[in-house]
RNA sequence: GGGUGAUUAGCUCAGCUGGUUAGAGCACCGCCCUUACAAGGCGGGGGUCGUAAGUUCGAAUCUUUCAUCACCCA
């Protein structure tokens, strides 16, 4: 038997120990079949589960679990990625504690403790995944710096080189001064902040005129070598040509006509700083300006700016500015103002556009293959409007920077010679080979400082994860994958990239499908950051309420196209489920329910045959809800059956049979009992593995004893040639409903019994026959006979669509209640009748409106005019 | 500034290609500790579907306007 509630704490671990251990979760490599794939989203390795992770991580098991149960050779491929920046920060942080300086190590032992900081302390969100369920082939789980991805890189790296697609320059790029890295725009995060637009005045050469520009960032000007304006602009069209005097450096610049000048905006006059601007910087090219870097790599001031302005701070410089313009009488005026300004995403420093020599990828080429494909339906993104997003920015795509300057990555596999010749390989031996060649002696190379951006990596995930580039059995085998998992806000990260790189390196698309999930929030709706106190996290809903409650919650919510607003009480909810389910076996347990395959032509019980008929029902609906990524209709499909269906329909239905000494029958339902509760579970299964699986193994007195695990068991196929009228059983249910609500508007006390009358009516005659008990039980009616129409005193009517009931309520009826009941329901039928009416009474709706409908409304006109017609009887003789 | 999506019961959300009386969970109210289940059972109240117009015999659903909110991009 049973204990009084299902305890997850207690057996989610050995269950999942379980299945680890004894490879359930590992794909077979089986040509044969037919295969479903999906590689996970690698997390960081610094990474901790919150509910971003939790929703897409069980989604995705959802459908692993599922496919696996249909048969199919799956691999749901785990790892996580070396997030170059991120973990640096973490065992920089680490460093620091111990006193000691990333700086005062050489980078060979910085990678060094790294690693040891990845064996022990990374991975956490591994062992999280697990606690969530994740039924991940855990045996064939990457790093993106093992040896085999590494390898994988070198080789797309030197491949891309060679083809022209992977180039060094010097440009301008987001430059975080705390992390002394380079970041892609993708990185950026522009915030609105509140700043200032200082107005400056800038005297002309050879003139009496003032010129006033405006900008945000004052201290940039000591690297500017320009002043702009627009070619239209009549109020400075003169001056166009001659030279203005920037105050403080005291140096002539041009002023130059470009489109970039807003006459509306400011004043009307930028100043131009090529070095520091991306603008700026275009505007630069197209005029020939000359480009002066002040930076250092902290966004100190450098050497290329007057003697007291050397080595401050960019906002002490900035202050400095201000003051000294103040001074000279140069600062017109100040405005405040909001604007955009770029912070990095790790660090949360302000990122400054600066010039280095970097590598660049050029996604442009690589972007058309993967704008094409998709256009071509080739992988078809869920829901679809997300293609848009996904064309919208592959359309305008930018180089990307993929050089970072930091330790803890893929050392860019590119060799400088005495001369800064660069030698592009895969190894050092190679790039030797080729220096020789060039040189024709040999020389000393040295390798390339700045590694790879992870993403670089990330982007061959689908298939270096398989193998790739030596021609694997997996990959023949999985590859292209099924489909890609993933929240929206990283479509361009991933999903962009991966295309890029899986249809320039394989041919073909790394995924068929892409189901876009959505933004898990707070149950106000606001997005979940650690700052605003507001994260709800996945652990502390697993250990209050077991990892099945939360990911139910999860499915149930995961409409398509719509946030996650979620709630605690939900997850509660669904802890109640798990209850009632655990309830229900209790009970199969004290009635000796058995399990057997039952074959529903062999079924003699109406109510096992109905109740089979709605399992057909709730299986169909449930396989292509999760067949098309309708997470949250499946868990409602069987939320609703197996608590409003199975457990408060038939299992009270059963009760009967087993009151009654029909050995036969109650042998039969058992066996349907204990079949349609084995399917429930089977179904679901892929959304609540553990206390699922936990019941197959617990309750196998029900449930049969299977040599399989719940995780391998098969949904059974549907009985469709069978074809079952359960239309008796469904007027039952509306007989005992329509009882009990009136029994329960007319105060009739909960344990009374009442007798139950009726006109001459086959229906109701046959139904009252065969279901007389059912009757008793559920609605505490015993159908007495058929009315002799002299007896009216204390009877009530309950109005059926196609018959009338009487209720014999002599001693207990409440005729207050009994005359407010009626009347309600009279006015209810009333409004209803005007209404069809207005319709009938519409010469166009008969003549436009299809045939079934028109014939319909008449129908139900007539319903309501007879019911109408009995109420008002009613409301007479109680009034008499 | 450009784009996307949302607006349905007190709250959180369903409602597919327009067709009976717009659904669910939670919350609320009433009655029940009925031998699976009070983490429960039975019953009930509650919505002119954001606004204004249009298409249509018929609109929560399609088109447009405006409002509010959210997110993405610049």
């Amino acid at each position: 038997m049973l204990d009084k509630y299902y305890k997850p704490e207690l057996v989610e671990q050995d269950i999942y120990t379980d299945w680890e251990e004894k490879g359930d979760f590992n794909g077979k490599v089986d040509p044969n079949k037919e295969s479903f794939t999906i590689v996970i989203p690698p997390p960081n390795v610094t990474g901790n589960l919150h509910m971003g992770h939790a929703l897409n991580n069980t989604l995705q098991d959802i459908l692993i679990r599922y496919y696996r149960m249909q048969g199919k050779d799956v691999l749901w491929q785990p790892g996580t990625d070396h997030a170059g920046i991120a973990t640096e920060m973490v065992v920089e942080r680490e460093l620091k504690k111990e006193g000691t300086k990333k700086n005062s190590l050489s980078r060979e032992e910085f990678i060094k403790q790294v690693w040891k900081w990845k064996e022990t302390s990374g991975n956490q969100i591994i062992n999280q995944l697990k606690r969530l369920g994740c039924s991940c082939d855990w045996k064939r789980e990457r790093f993106t710096l093992d040896e085999g991805l590494s390898k994988a890189v070198k080789y797309v790296f030197v491949k891309l080189f060679e083809d022209g697609l992977i180039y060094k320059d010097k440009r301008l790029s987001n430059w975080d001064p705390k992390l002394k890295t380079t970041i892609s725009d993708l990185e950026v995060i522009q915030k609105e902040s509140k700043g200032s637009l200082w107005y400056i005045d800038y005297s002309i050469e050879d003139s009496e005129e003032i010129i006033t520009v405006a900008t945000t960032r004052p201290e940039t000007m000591l690297g500017d070598t320009a002043v702009a304006v627009h070619p239209d602009d009549e109020r400075y069209k003169h001056l166009v040509g001659k030279k203005a005097i920037l105050p403080i450096v005291e140096k002539k610049i041009k002023i130059i006509a470009d489109d970039y000048a807003k006459p509306d905006q400011g004043s009307g006059v930028v100043k131009v700083t090529p070095a520091h601007d991306f603008n700026d910087f275009e505007v630069g090219k197209r005029h020939n300006l000359e480009v002066i870097n002040i930076f250092n790599d902290d966004a100190t001031l450098n050497d290329n700016v007057p003697d007291s302005y050397k080595h401050l701070d960019r906002f002490k410089a900035r202050e400095k500015i201000i003051a000294d313009l103040e001074k000279t009488g140069k600062l017109n005026k100040v405005e405040e103002i909001l604007h955009t300004v770029p912070f990095g995403d790790r660090s949360n420093e302000i990122i400054e556009p600066w010039l280095t020599d970097q590598w660049f990828v050029n996604a442009k080429e690589l972007s058309k293959a993967a704008i094409q494909k998709v256009r071509d339906k080739e992988t078809t993104f869920i829901p679809s409007n997300w293609e848009k997003t996904y064309f919208e920015w592959m359309e305008n795509i930018q180089p990307w920077c993929v050089s970072r300057q930091l330790w803890w990555g893929h050392q860019i596999p590119a060799w400088y010679g005495p001369d800064g010749k660069i030698f592009v390989a895969e190894n050092l031996d190679e790039a030797s080979n080729n220096a020789k060649k060039h040189y024709g002696r040999t020389v000393d190379l040295k390798q390339e400082d700045d590694v790879l951006d992870t993403w670089f990596s990330s982007a061959l995930w689908p298939f270096s994860t398989l193998g790739w580039p030596e021609k694997t059995r997996e990959l023949s085998n999985y590859y292209p994958t099924s489909t890609l998992v993933t929240g929206f806000d990283i479509i361009f990260f991933w999903v962009a990239r991966m295309m890029m790189m899986g249809l320039y390196f394989t041919g073909e698309v790394p995924f068929k499908e892409v189901y876009v999930h959505a933004l898990v929030r707070d149950e106000k709706g606001q997005k979940m950051s650690k700052s605003k106190g507001n994260v709800i996290d996945p652990l502390v809903l697993m250990n209050k309420y077991g990892s099945d409650s939360l990911r139910m919650t999860l499915c149930s919510m995961a409409a398509q196209g719509r946030d996650i607003k979620l709630s605690e009480q939900r997850v509660e909810g669904y802890r109640n489920f798990i209850t009632k389910i655990w309830n229900a076996v209790k009970f199969c347990e004290i009635n000796k329910c058995e399990y057997k395959e039952v074959d529903i032509n062999e079924l003699k019980n109406d109510f096992n045959l109905w109740v089979m008929n709605e399992l057909d029902k709730c299986k169909k609906i449930t396989q292509s809800s999760i067949e098309e990524y309708k997470f949250n209709e499946a868990a409602n499909e069987l939320y609703r059956f197996t608590w409003n269906v199975f457990c408060d329909w038939y299992l009270e239905f059963s009760k009967n049979i087993y009151d009654n000494n029909n050995d036969e029958e109650i042998k039969e339902t058992r066996n349907v009992t204990s079949y349609i509760l084995k399917n429930i579970l089977i179904m679901l299964h892929p959304i609540m593995p553990f206390f699922t699986e936990y019941l197959w193994k617990e309750a196998s007195s029900v449930l049969g004893k299977s040599q399989n695990k719940v995780i391998h068991t098969g949904w059974s196929s549907s009985f469709v040639n069978k074809k079952v009228d359960c239309e008796q059983i469904d007027e039952l249910i509306n007989v005992i409903s329509l009882i009990r609500s009136t029994r329960s508007e007319l105060n009739v006390p909960a344990k009374a019994n009442v007798d139950i009358y009726f006109d001459p009516n086959k229906k109701l005659e046959n139904l009252f026959n065969l279901y007389s008990s059912s009757l008793k039980s559920m609605a505490r009616a015993s159908p007495v006979s058929i009315k002799n129409p002299d007896e009216n005193e204390g009877m009530v009517q309950v109005i059926l669509n196609d018959g009338l009931i009487y209720l014999s309520l002599k001693d207990i009826i409440d005729f207050k209640a009994e005359s407010k009941r009626l009347s309600k329901n009279l006015d209810k039928i009333e409004t209803e009748i005007v209404k069809i009416n207005k319709k009938l009474g519409d010469k166009s709706f008969i003549s436009n409106a299809p045939e079934e409908v028109v014939q319909e409304q008449k129908e139900r006109l007539n319903d309501y005019a007879i019911s109408k017609n009995k109420i008002e009887k009613a409301i007479d003789s109680i009034s008499s």
